[in-house]
DNA sequence: CTGAAAGCGCTTACAG
DNA sequence: CTGAAAGCGCTTACAG
């Protein structure tokens, strides 16, 4: 801990100074305990009091201190928001649909990544909770389930990607394995029968219902499953691009590839283009997430769209239910295929 | 304002009971004021009791508990960031940079996003102040100079994007005019002569400063700028591949392509497939960010690297100075560019 | 319906 | 070097 001269932090509102709960009291004539109920709405309160109170707040220009308000009342109005990282568009989407409808409600997110890593994810929890949050969202936690149900009995918690039940607690969870299966029914449709799959990192619980999605879809069909076109990844683009590789090189054939997310598509597209394979003409290509970049890829990936915002919007105003005592009512939207031009007809013989 | 049942947030640590500074003092034999002097490194304080706290801290687990702190001290440990957007790639490397740097002197960073949307700015630093953090990082921000310069009578404030100087406040920006000349300078090398320039939002400075390099790349070389090869753009893929319609339905003579951030270069390859303009053998692109997208487009892009994770790291560094009162170093990389395999040499005559 | 009082967990002059 | 006391700006039983 670096020791700070005191004179470091000594600027402060020359101009307007900090109007507290004890001037809007005095101004409006009632007690600051009045004021407080009436901001709160924790009692109710005669109404010329109530009008004489907003005016004075109004007229002084007071917004209530968060942090006395924390301290006092044990309420922080904030919202600890656990993401894997900060960087990701699919991440990121979520994010922005919690800090919308977190808003809404006068709620704060307190967003912290946690990488991947359990232990980095203790931590970030460790950090929001000493914040004194008033709940906690995780997405695509990487903790326990028992190590979750153990958090939700200190403060409210949601989870995404996983299905959980537990007292304070709400989980949250897209159907990747119906999202997988109309995504091979697609291909299949199409004519393909020699459909590589590129498997995301077995650590995420959806890249394995995505691999069952697939091989369900093909068994519906009879098309028999080769381990050969099962090819494992890591989510990452670079994944993507040695599976092309791989299937090239051990001659397997196939006629198009389904990759359990889109950075992997894109990676696969990268490889194929560095063989000269021509997508989709030679060999089909869909993805998994409805990225952005996919949307601009050349050609514009295939890929089932996973509503991220929508998801974070969900998450929150589970949170704000729990918060609230109420029981948060979830319901996922269902995958949709976004068809462009990455997938093609097989002209295979 | 939701009115809240009192029973709601009930939940609280049945187990572990949350230890403060007293009972470290009482554990310690000592006073909290002791206990709090040698938390803060406020005071010297005798090695012996300096020792039994350490152990009173460690044996009880105590963590202080920072809104407590924050409303006695009026230091919060946390600072205020201000992105444009929770979603970008690019924004995302810096925030990561940020948290990571701020974590390793105990402050935690309070994201919040401002949509490049001068209004919404404004609400976003609203909400950090009224949370009381000790300090602002805005990264692109749309406000004023003056604005922010305001802002830094108030609190500390670190800005990248621009130069300015003002007491407490540090600013931070890339050098985007080198960068779009070494770009410009490496198509010219190449051969090319006609280079289109797909230009970015005219609202950032950035954007501009590009724009200046590449005309001043051209006229160093004496290759007349042609006003056909400059077609605006607003930075989002779209725009790119709409330049790309363009030049093409105008019948522009152009060989290679300098955009002016990678999501445009992006969507400028994606225009050029669609016409079945071969790239690079046909129409080299260049782009300025390096994205990973761009690793993995086809064929993978040559693009000028920013440093954004860098950028966050040294923007965090200078609040941490400003906070302590010390003057900020800023010392920002310079631009590189990265080949990778969308330029090659002109073979137009 | 409303006020006075105590307290949330710290920090920081103020006196030794 | 160290403790007692006051105070940060609120909320919330406790009494009317």
């Amino acid at each position: 801990m670096t020791r700070r001269s005191p004179s470091a932090v000594q600027l402060r509102s020359p101009g307007e100074p900090i109007v507290t709960i004890g001037m809007v009291a005095r101004a409006a004539g009632v007690s600051p305990s009045t004021v407080s109920r009436i901001l709160n709405g924790s009692a109710v309160v005669s109404a010329d009091k109530v009008q004489a109170v907003e005016q004075a707040i109004a007229r002084l220009g007071y917004v209530p201190n968060p942090v006395a308000r924390g301290l006092a009342g044990g309420r922080t109005l904030s919202v600890g928001v656990v993401t894997q990282t900060l960087d990701s568009p699919f991440y990121g989407a979520a994010l922005r649909g919690i800090e919308v409808e977190l808003q809404a409600i006068d709620y704060t997110p307190l967003f912290i990544s946690g990488q991947w890593n359990e232990h980095e994810e203790q931590r970030s929890i460790s950090v929001l909770r000493a914040r004194r949050v008033d709940g906690i969202i995780a997405i695509d936690a990487r903790l326990s389930d028992d190590a979750l149900i153990e958090l939700a009995k200190e403060l409210p918690v949601v989870v995404t990607g996983r299905n959980l039940e537990a007292p304070h607690l709400a989980s949250l969870r897209f159907d990747n394995f119906s999202g997988a299966r109309e995504a091979t029914d697609y291909l299949l449709d199409l004519g393909h029968r020699r459909i590589a799959f590129i498997a995301g990192d077995p650590a995420h619980q959806d890249a394995l219902e995505r691999q069952r999605g697939y091989l369900h879809a093909l068994a519906a069909r009879g098309v028999p499953a080769d381990e050969a076109l099962l090819i494992p990844g890591d989510y990452r683009e670079s994944s993507g691009a040695v599976a092309v590789e791989r299937l090239l090189q051990q001659r397997t054939e196939f006629t198009a590839v389904f990759a359990a997310n889109d950075q992997m598509a894109l990676g696969a597209m990268l490889g194929l283009y560095k063989h000269r394979v021509r997508v989709p003409q030679q060999v089909s290509v869909v993805g998994f997430d409805d990225l952005q970049a996919g949307q601009f890829s050349t050609p514009p990936l295939t890929s089932v769209h996973q509503p991220s915002y929508e998801m974070g919007q969900l998450a929150a105003r589970a949170m704000a239910a729990l918060l609230d005592g109420r029981p948060p009512h979830l319901a996922m939207p269902a995958p949709r295929l976004i068809v462009r031009e990455s997938a093609a007809p097989c002209r295979a013989g």
